[in-house]
DNA sequence: AAAAATACATACCGGTCGGTATGTGTATTA
DNA sequence: TAATACACATACCGACCGGTATGTATTTTT
């Protein structure tokens, strides 16, 4: 039987990379020791270097496996699926404030990655840069999509209006991060619907 | 004569404080050494902290003294000062896209460091949200002045629209960082300048 | 001019960092 | 079942970090 499994070397390495996910996000990546991460996942060195070349590594492993499903999960799948997009766009932006204290303080891993890291070298920039464009690609078909169905303004340009999308959203859950009264991130939330909903059409 | 100068602490104040905007802004506050802040002013450990009380309080320095005035005299105060605040608003988005490759790379100081420490302690945080705080109040008088003077659509609500321009500002500039062609990037623009011209009257 | 305060420079410390070398138990192969 | 490859744990390293203690030249005060 080749099927018998050894000490669990998969589920080390999700433990590792779930682990290295939950501290980047709250700190970041590079102030984020392999220690702290090693003692949440309660293993050792040898775990890290076994599964991964260098810390580096782990951090795109993090990228790839954890934050990019992570954001096509909350952000492009529904609204792809959505039979309204905007409609469903409108939703989940307006959501964003009901979320709790600590997870607007921990804010978009994605958004914390850019700015932490796309300075550093091009490993994660062209990670982030893909997955943006993913985005953007799959938010302008749905745009597209939604002109045909009549959901959405006709003189829309789908390609500029999703980047600018993206963009805003990234940019509200920046903002968002740290403010301590929910006042100013609502009057955010506001604005955005109140232009999401001028793409209607009249 | 109680005006001869001392050695120039002023100016060596002043030094230390642009090495360490430099060093920041380049790789952010948490990474940056201050083996490398000193290495670029030319100066010792005794300087800083003679100075400041350490790092931290080097870093509020260099908001309060660079960032602060370095988004006000960028955002706030060429808008408040145009005649028309959509137009100027609309030009400097506009002009975002032409900057440096190494500029738009660097960021805005002021989205880079939220987007860094607000999950620290409060110090950053407070100065961070009375900038932000600040912008609104003062875009959201620029709008409802423009409504006065005609240049702007009455039904628009100033508070709730300045914050999200605000916003989506700060998500402009994050995407900018990464982005390898300038392509994105313009449709990004193109898609923020039309959502500004939708707020002038028809 | 002597004394005191200021404005730094130099040397050093404990702690933490990413990374490596090596040891060892476990699972797979032969 | 013996040999081998795998999956870690342990111990350790040099580099760098923020911070301190102290020395000293330069101003300012008296």
């Amino acid at each position: 039987m080749t099927k018998t499994r050894r000490k669990a070397p998969d589920a080390t390495r999700k433990r590792l990379i779930q682990a290295a996910f939950s501290e980047i996000h709250e700190k970041g990546f590079q102030p984020t020791g392999l220690d702290k991460i090693l003692a949440r996942a309660k293993l050792t060195k040898g775990a890290v270097y076994h599964h991964f070349k260098n810390k580096t590594d782990l951090g795109y492993a993090v990228f790839d496996e954890v934050i990019d499903p992570w954001v096509r999960g909350r952000w492009i799948e529904p609204i792809h699926e959505a039979a309204d997009p905007l409609k469903e766009l409108i939703a989940r932006v307006k959501a964003v404030p009901k979320r709790s204290g600590k997870e607007l303080a921990l804010g978009c891993p994605l958004n914390n990655l850019i700015l932490e890291v796309s300075g550093l070298e091009s490993g994660f920039r062209d990670r982030m840069n893909g997955l943006l464009d993913a985005w953007r690609v799959q938010l302008a078909a749905d745009l597209k999509r939604g002109q045909r169905d009549g959901c959405v303004r006709a003189d829309v340009r789908p390609a500029e209006t999703a980047a600018f999308v993206v963009a805003a959203l990234e940019g509200l859950v920046g903002i968002a991060k740290p403010a301590s009264d929910v006042k100013a991130l609502k009057q955010t939330v506001n604005g955005f619907v109140g232009y999401l909903q001028s793409l209607r059409p009249a």
